[in-house]
DNA sequence: ACTAACCTGGTC
DNA sequence: GACCAGGTTAGT
């Protein structure tokens, strides 16, 4: 469930289940995750939650003792909120135990989730681009930033000091509103075309951060491009055709992204 | 700038 | 059995 939009409702879930409750002990229950020294597992114990915010897709929980736990979703990671005394789900491969009963397990099938956490004081740089909706986020500092990129757009677009939060999903719908082909050099691009792009790039982004865009279960209803290789393209009728780029898939028109 | 690796499950 | 997966990073 990992990028922008998914990243925000795990958030928002943390401020509803997580914020405000004291920590009855941490668990990580994957040897990928890591371990923690006896140490900073009692650290944990009675440690309240202050605050939750998202930054690109980290999550963080700030604790009242000035630490934060940074977690970071990967693939396949999400939270499954329930109760102590409650079965561990398939594929839980951490939990935060609440002293009121309460629990979050970060469940993840391919255990790639990270977590780790950040002492107090110290700033956290996390290497991020500025988010989709910051204002300082312009199509003449995207140009700026893109000057010296010769690499393909598409996958300079997932490099997440460019824009904060972008996965393969929606850069390629936005590459496909924007009518930009993926290979593109990213330098190649003109001002009215990064204008195109950044548009998209906030439309697709806030698209998916509505509810009606998704089903019941909150997954994604309808894509123009991403997975629909061999499928008419929704502008122009010809095929959407998939090309590797940096060894991910890329999904485009061939006729209408120019 | 590209590849492989991290992990494991679901699908053809 | 092979291939694919919405992410990141280390190594080439």
């Amino acid at each position: 469930v990992p990028e922008l939009p998914e990243i925000e409702t795990a958030v928002r879930l943390l401020r509803r289940v997580a914020v405000g409750r004291v920590i009855e002990a941490v668990h990580l229950l994957h040897p990928s995750l890591g371990r923690m020294s006896p140490a900073l597992r009692r650290s944990f114990h009675g440690a309240r939650v202050t605050m939750a915010e998202r930054r690109g897709k980290h999550q963080l929980l700030h604790l009242a003792d000035g630490r934060t736990i940074r977690v970071h979703f990967r693939m396949t990671g999400d939270w499954h909120a329930d109760t102590v005394d409650a079965e561990r789900p398939r594929f839980a491969r951490a939990a935060i135990d609440f002293a009121d009963g309460t629990r979050l397990v970060l469940v993840d099938p391919r255990a790639l989730s990270k977590i780790d956490v950040h002492g107090a004081g110290a700033p956290i740089d996390l290497g991020l681009g500025p988010e989709p909706d910051d204002p300082a986020l312009t199509a003449k500092s995207l140009r700026r930033k893109l000057a010296n990129r010769r690499g393909a757009i598409k996958p300079v677009l997932l490099d997440q000091g460019v824009i904060a939060g972008l996965g393969n999903i929606y850069v390629a719908e936005a590459l496909w509103r924007a009518r930009i082909d993926p290979r593109r050099p990213a330098m190649s691009l003109t001002p009215s075309e990064l204008t195109r792009l950044l548009a998209a790039v906030r439309f697709v982004i806030r698209r998916a951060s509505g509810a009606r865009y998704r089903d019941r279960d909150g997954r994604i209803m309808r894509l123009d491009v991403y997975d629909r290789e061999g499928d008419p393209c929704r502008r122009c009728e010809n095929r959407i055709q998939r090309i590797t780029q940096a060894a991910r898939s890329s999904y485009y028109c061939p006729h209408c992204q120019v």
